[in-house]
DNA sequence: CCCCTTTCTTGAACCAGTCAAGTTTCTTTG
DNA sequence: CAAAGAAACTTGACTGGTTCAAGAAAGGGG
């Protein structure tokens, strides 16, 4: 997914091409769950005028485009990522909030029938693994440990 | 579940037995899926005096000892249920946020295994569905619509 | 290349939730 | 039953992510 491409991605969903928005892209697409404040941070290093609030309204538009998701587990602030429309989840760290994707094991859309939705009507299963990630499950921390 | 009910749950978690506690315990059961708000305006209709504050922590202890459980859709605040420990699952409206309960169809720790776990170590799966709840799937509102 | 619309900048405001210090009230123990 | 220690509550200020509003800038069709 290089530059051109996000061009068609914006085009095609009716938005104009502006450099905060290729900006905020490309941030996206190196920091993947990444919040608004990194993606400002990011997006800053190559476009240092850009303000907090375009980014906001960025990801609002590209959010709403589906050109990238919004995820936000409990307790975080949102995070985005482009990997948009292929079915997968996350799996959040309680300890340091890291988020990391998963790839549903039971298919395409799990878990989508439930067995009483009370005249809901239905259009995504959304599903957060809650654990601890590599790093914060190792006993004691080697240096800087807590005697 | 009574009040005498409620007081064995603290002792039993170690929590001494207040008046707030109690209060929250109560507002809880009689409004699951109740925000923090909501919980301390009803608290207030029995215990007028009973500070924010006290609300947030009591919700914070209750949820620490497994009491009450918190729930935090994307776009909404903490909601607090006393459902624990069923392993059932929420659909929440699009539209107006009202949240309801749903068991879980594939039984017990639904879609716990997940694919490829990056080496985090999980513990638990939360699934939300996303749709639209009866009263906002009606096409058209009967008075005050759209001309 | 011009005009219109969308998008961005600036700056202030909002609100759920948190922090801190001091007071009250549980519960255990003598 | 009373006292003491610890947990819980009140008060009041504050934070930080997000949103609102008005005006300036810049895409892009014609």
């Amino acid at each position: 997914m290089d530059d051109s491409e996000f061009e068609h991605l914006l085009r095609g969903a009716d938005l104009r091409v502006t450099r905060p928005r290729l900006a905020v892209l490309r941030a996206v697409r190196r920091q993947p769950h990444a919040d608004t404040g990194s993606v400002l941070a990011a997006v800053r290093t190559e476009e240092p005028t850009v303000s907090h609030q375009a980014v906001y309204d960025v990801l609002g538009a590209l959010t709403d485009s589906g050109l990238v998701r919004r995820i936000q587990p409990a307790g975080s602030v949102a995070r985005y990522e482009l990997r948009v429309g292929d079915n997968h989840h996350h799996v959040v760290c309680r300890s340091c909030g890291v988020v990391a994707d998963v790839d549903c094991a039971v298919g395409v859309r799990p878990c989508l029938d439930a067995s009483d939705t009370h005249g809901f009507v239905i259009d995504e299963a959304e599903v957060t693994y809650w654990g601890l990630c590599p790093a914060c499950t190792v006993p004691a921390p080697p240096t800087k440990g807590s005697p």
